[in-house]
DNA sequence: CGCCTTCGTTACGGTTCCGTAACTTCTAGG
DNA sequence: CCTAGAAGTTACGGAACCGTAACGAAGGCG
């Protein structure tokens, strides 16, 4: 889809800074399932289940339950019922989760610009 | 140092097919604090100490303790005693760390390029 | 030598998350 | 109907992690 070339140490500096940016963020920081969850729901295709995901993920079910419980706590995503099919859960998006993707997303790409508040802000001698 | 331009989608589907990939890998899963320690340790100039990784992240020394302990176990990095002031710990990397991070990349290069495992290996028409 | 500061670790109480197993609700097939 | 199976949740015991506070070891300096 995408198509961007890197190098190694490009690729892995881009996840350093967008990383550090991440832990030291005010945001409420989600665990690895919790933000991998999250960015499968709004970047494939609906309908999204808890099977499903779960097995995308290759984590339990109660796995994506909690993680779901948690993200819709932080209304970054949504349950629904499957009208079609009461056993389902349907994870849909939020305009909340939207905000909060976009701006993570602002935090990557400054990352691949070489930007970071730290860098921005001085600090040059030791970090 | 980079300088790659993307747009936000490109940016968060790359995130997005690294960090499944993260998930369902067999590799040890560190957590966000973890994985930007261990990439600050191999990407910017030595030496590192527990007061500086602490800092730079903006976390509690007991926190960055226990992160090395955790890496150190993986032998993703390394402790030593400095001689000139051995109060200080140097944090310092290591073979597996190297081939661990040279795999991580990989995975961050192919995600770029619109790759993963599961697109690669068919599973097309839900997830 | 004493005193004070710094570095890193350990102790502690509390929170979060995990996977297995049991359970509820619903669908589908005979 | 009624039973077999599937979807999701809850219960439970255990593991990992956090930050504050207390502590031991080491350096700096009068």
């Amino acid at each position: 889809m995408s198509g961007i070339e890197l190098n190694e140490l490009e690729a892995l500096d881009i996840w350093r800074r967008a990383m550090v940016a991440g832990v030291r963020a005010d945001a409420p920081d989600l665990s690895a399932r919790q933000m991998a969850l999250l960015l499968t729901v709004y970047l494939r295709p609906p309908p999204h289940t808890v099977r499903g995901l779960a097995e995308l993920m290759k984590v339990s079910k109660p796995a994506v339950t909690r993680a779901v419980y948690r993200l819709s706590e932080l209304q970054l995503v949504r349950r629904k019922a499957d009208d079609s099919d009461r056993r389902s859960v349907l994870i849909q998006r939020t305009v909340r989760g939207s905000v909060f993707l976009r701006e993570y997303a602002e935090l990557i790409i400054a990352a691949a610009r070489g930007e970071t508040e730290a860098d921005a802000g001085g600090l040059p001698p030791r970090y």
